[in-house]
DNA sequence: CTCAATGCAAAGTATTTGCAACCGA
DNA sequence: TCGGTTGCAAATACTTTGCATTGAG
């Protein structure tokens, strides 16, 4: 699996599903529409689940699960754990930073490039970085 | 709560709890003083349970539950969030990276200063940070 | 003595899994 | 048709909570 590759996501859901390998069934595509329309975005399983349930999607939570699963091992998301216990989905897939905000646990994009690695590690031997994962605390003054 | 003041722990756990306000029960006692003498360690809820049973402490679950939050809340430990549904306690509470080795699920800390932030974000108005948390996730190659 | 801390079990929350039915290629 | 997907419900994993009991100051 390549985990250095960032795919410019397409805007065609259909595309998205099938140049990752997954075979775009009606669920799949309904999910990954509501993700790629969706912007830029940090969602729960729960609350995709809730998306999906008001646009009309006849899918089940566990199905939100697998599949978010599956678009995570694909590469077209990428998982985010700030919070213990609860897992939110980016939609974007390259290297940036998040603010975490305490007060609403709510997680945005840091501003591009405001946080910049000055040096990486020197990586122990036999392993490589899958990633870096940034997360800024921010709690209300 | 004062984030940037960065505690040197006592090594005697006594002090270490008393100093934070905490009334050194037994267990409480028990489970400090592993955690002071184990040097610096990621562990979690169950880790600490197991060494406790091992050392003989007579001690439950919930309550290594309880007395972790209420240790972090001190300001004695920090929680580390890399995994869905599984928390790490640091024992070191001090600004730092941390690897997270992805085939065997394990913490460690990250070479002292070998991640270093080049440039800290405008934070959004009304906001504070509270942390910044740098984790560097390794794969096996 | 008194009230915070504890133990236990039960409840809660988030996520995964087993398996029969289903459907896309 | 055929095997990958799905739905459902049950299972799992982790953590918190309610309440009677205990023990530190």
């Amino acid at each position: 699996m390549e985990y250095d590759q960032r795919p410019s996501l397409s805007r065609k859901p259909g595309l998205w599903l099938t140049r990752a390998g997954l075979r775009p069934t009606r669920q799949r595509t309904a999910l990954a529409t509501l993700l790629v329309e969706g912007g830029d975005r940090h969602l729960t399983a729960e609350a995709l689940f809730a998306e999906a349930l008001e646009a009309g999607a006849d899918v089940s939570l566990a199905t939100v699960y697998n599949t978010l699963n599956a678009f995570t091992n694909a590469g077209l998301l990428r998982e985010v754990n700030i919070e213990a216990g609860r897992v939110y989905y980016d939609t974007r897939v390259d290297d940036h930073s998040h603010f975490y905000f305490e007060d609403d646990c709510t997680i945005t994009d840091a501003p591009g490039g405001s946080v910049r690695i000055a040096e990486l590690p020197d990586v122990p031997e036999g392993y490589d970085i899958a990633s870096v994962d940034v997360v800024v605390r921010l709690r209300r003054r």
